[in-house]
DNA sequence: AACCAATAATTGGTTAACCAAAAATATAAA
DNA sequence: TTTATATTTTTGGTTAACCAATTATTGGTT
């Protein structure tokens, strides 16, 4: 009975038109530079709606891999050959996130925003750090969750950090950590105290600019938080 | 003459609907777990076509703030609203990468995936590597420039990181790279034969497994690779 | 009153059609 | 023959229409 199941075809209609047109580069017929066919012209070729075409077209424009000017055409960029084929599979190989590689990847971030901020913050990124952590005190002490108000601290200091990629990439990953954390957002009294405590000290390293000091206190932050998280996993987890 | 111009509005459709729906959740009209007006209604409502409220929707989606359902429909995230209206306007808010920004965060990134390949390398990661080097480096000798095939080796190493998230980022920030660094081509024979051994070093490194080592390797090939290209773009801007 | 099945309305997914700008082509004048 | 201009074609941008799956509603049965 099993083996009358077909495997299901998990690769997204986008995902084909990519491979296509990685193949009609490795093939040759699509040379850096070169203009792409139509939008129609695709469409029609791989039997498949438009909009997916323009879907494939404007990822593999966010990579930089095409450019598309209105009215007139899009164009593959100018790198060599070996770079697209590369570039193209790797993006065709995104694959899910895994929570491992989004902690470790967020402390990274976090400890290397913490210490730009404290050597750039002006003085009204710390009226804006004084304000998102006056909010999610309030928060935690009303409601003993604040996982929201605690993220938009940690964004404010990456904001006060003046490197606009680095903002960008928190904000890519935020979403991520937020379904991640979703399952534990009560904490007991004394968690509450520590962590509110842990905020405040990263607050007045940055303030008083020690780049070194708020790395530090950073660094045991997320340690805590981590360590937390793996307990109440446990714990949920054998509740259930 | 001049002020007959009025300001050209670069506020694209997608940021009118994300504005108007952030609107809308900061009026109450919208709370956190409520059901999104249809697509059509949306679309009728605000006089514009339906594509551009599905692009807004699935921005909102990309950073975790909306979640729709295929013939069910889109609900808000249950964040808090303060982290709801704080997210929407950092994602609007979204700015243009500058150099600085991008090399910074590059580095880091850089230096940090390398220390993670280096702990948990395979031996099919080595052999990627090798053999990334070496297109590398065929090419390098050739045509006396490689910006291509060097990202790859470095994409490569992030892949080695056993990171996927890492490896993410790094993909995403690759084309902004390419961009800046694509009008110094050009390397003169004492600068090619250095990179390469650089590039060999961090290989050694990898291979060997030392996190430290490598660490310091890839900081200081960076540090050239900038300085370098600090040095080029002067020169650059003075025969322009 | 509660439950269930059939049907109607609504949803996001997908495709096709329309639009103005740009490019290519044909045509006419020099 | 060359150049300038008018016209047709092609382009991506935008909107409307269609589809299958889902949900809500309704009517009847227990």
């Amino acid at each position: 009975m099993l083996e009358n199941f077909s495997e299901i075809n998990v690769e997204t209609p986008v995902d084909k038109i990519i491979r296509q047109i990685k193949g009609l580069i490795t093939s040759g017929q699509l040379e850096p530079g070169d203009k792409l066919p139509s939008e129609r012209q695709l469409a029609e070729r791989l039997g498949i709606g438009r909009s997916y075409v323009r879907d494939a077209i404007r990822k593999l424009e966010f990579y930089g891999i095409l450019k598309t000017m209105p009215q007139s055409g899009t164009i593959i960029s100018g790198l060599g050959i070996t770079a697209l084929e590369g570039l193209i599979s790797d993006v065709l190989a995104i694959e899910e996130t895994d929570f491992a590689s989004l902690v470790e990847t967020r402390v990274f971030l976090e400890i290397h925003s913490a210490s730009l901020a404290a050597q750039r913050r002006t003085a009204d990124d710390l009226v804006a750090l004084k304000k998102a952590l006056l909010s999610y005190e309030e928060k935690l002490t009303k409601e003993n969750f604040a996982v929201e108000e605690d993220l938009l601290f940690h964004l404010k200091i990456a904001e006060a950090s003046k490197n606009k990629v680095l903002k960008s990439l928190m904000l890519i990953i935020t979403p991520d950590i937020l379904n991640s954390y979703s399952n534990l957002k009560v904490c007991n009294t004394d968690t509450v105290k520590k962590t509110i405590d842990e905020h405040r000290n990263i607050l007045d390293f940055i303030t008083s600019q020690d780049p070194i000091g708020v790395e530090r206190a950073m660094k045991s932050h997320l340690n805590d938080v981590l360590n937390y998280s793996r307990n109440r996993g446990l714990k949920n987890s054998t509740e259930k």
